[in-house]
DNA sequence: TGTTTTATATTGATATATCAATTATATTTG
DNA sequence: CAAATATAATTGATATATCAATATAAAACA
């Protein structure tokens, strides 16, 4: 795992960082809501933007599956955080809408999120930002072709 | 999702390039040996470099829980990739060992990782590696604070 | 129109992630 | 040396990840 050549050690360190950042975050959230995992936040945080969303399009968006995403939803259905009902042109599809407490939740959950944010990227200058993504976008589109 | 500003996305872009990467990474080990998985794979892998660590230790260098290693130990003892025995001066520990069986699939796993990481990070300089590197650690830092 | 194909979501099985509580053994300390 | 503390690993509970198989509905097509 020490090696000097980076190119063996490289993606451990992508691996590393974001469950760092995970961790974090869990930790910053939960101190605010007891019950909500980062990624039910995040699903949170999208609906809130769009809620016309599909399930699938849900799960291309937070990079799970489709399974993963129907469990999540069932998961925050019962912790009253979203609700869903059927929808009326595609009888496939369903509306998934915020609740009240699922509102309420996202404006505690907000100001965390960026917070954590700027934690993570403290001390990066925007270049840097740049150029991190810009090379990541490159791994991602070497793995998907 | 999409805001240009790249602070509020980056964090996101990192947790999808892990996520490709292991998804290519286990479609390609799967198509040679059936019955393991990529976090099995890097068992092994730090395993064969170290036999003498103990679980504890092993957690920190895949970045896994305690308990996700016990459970993790117990399917490969099971498939017979490990061997298990009590450590004879703390009998807290216990000596890990690489079966035959393991050792075979090493030979297999290994090509396959080379190429795995190869083909993640094709196209990309040796110094945008090294930023990358220096980024992520950034990161990690950060985070662990 | 009836049949085939495609799309959306669910379910089952298995693996991993994480936290908290627990067990067993070692080490430290009074 | 005994009690307190620390360490290594396990276990239970719950959430997520992934694949394969399935159900249902919509769209394409012949």
């Amino acid at each position: 795992m020490n090696n000097k050549n980076p190119t063996a050690t490289v993606l451990y360190l992508i691996e590393q960082a974001i469950k760092e950042y995970r961790k974090i975050s869990q930790r910053n959230i939960s101190k605010i809501v007891k019950d909500i995992t980062i990624d039910q936040c995040l699903v949170l945080i999208i609906l809130n933007k769009d809620d016309k969303i599909s399930q699938n399009e849900l799960a291309n968006l937070v990079f799970k599956d489709n399974a993963s995403i129907t469990r999540m939803i069932e998961l925050m259905v019962k912790k009253d955080y979203l609700n869903r009902t059927i929808h009326k042109e595609d009888r496939r599809k369903f509306n998934l809408e915020i609740t009240e407490k699922g509102k309420k939740t996202l404006e505690l959950i907000n100001p965390i999120a960026k917070i954590n944010r700027e934690t993570a990227l403290n001390g990066l200058s925007l270049e840097e930002i740049n150029l991190l993504e810009k090379t990541l976008n490159k791994i991602i589109t070497n793995c998907k072709i």
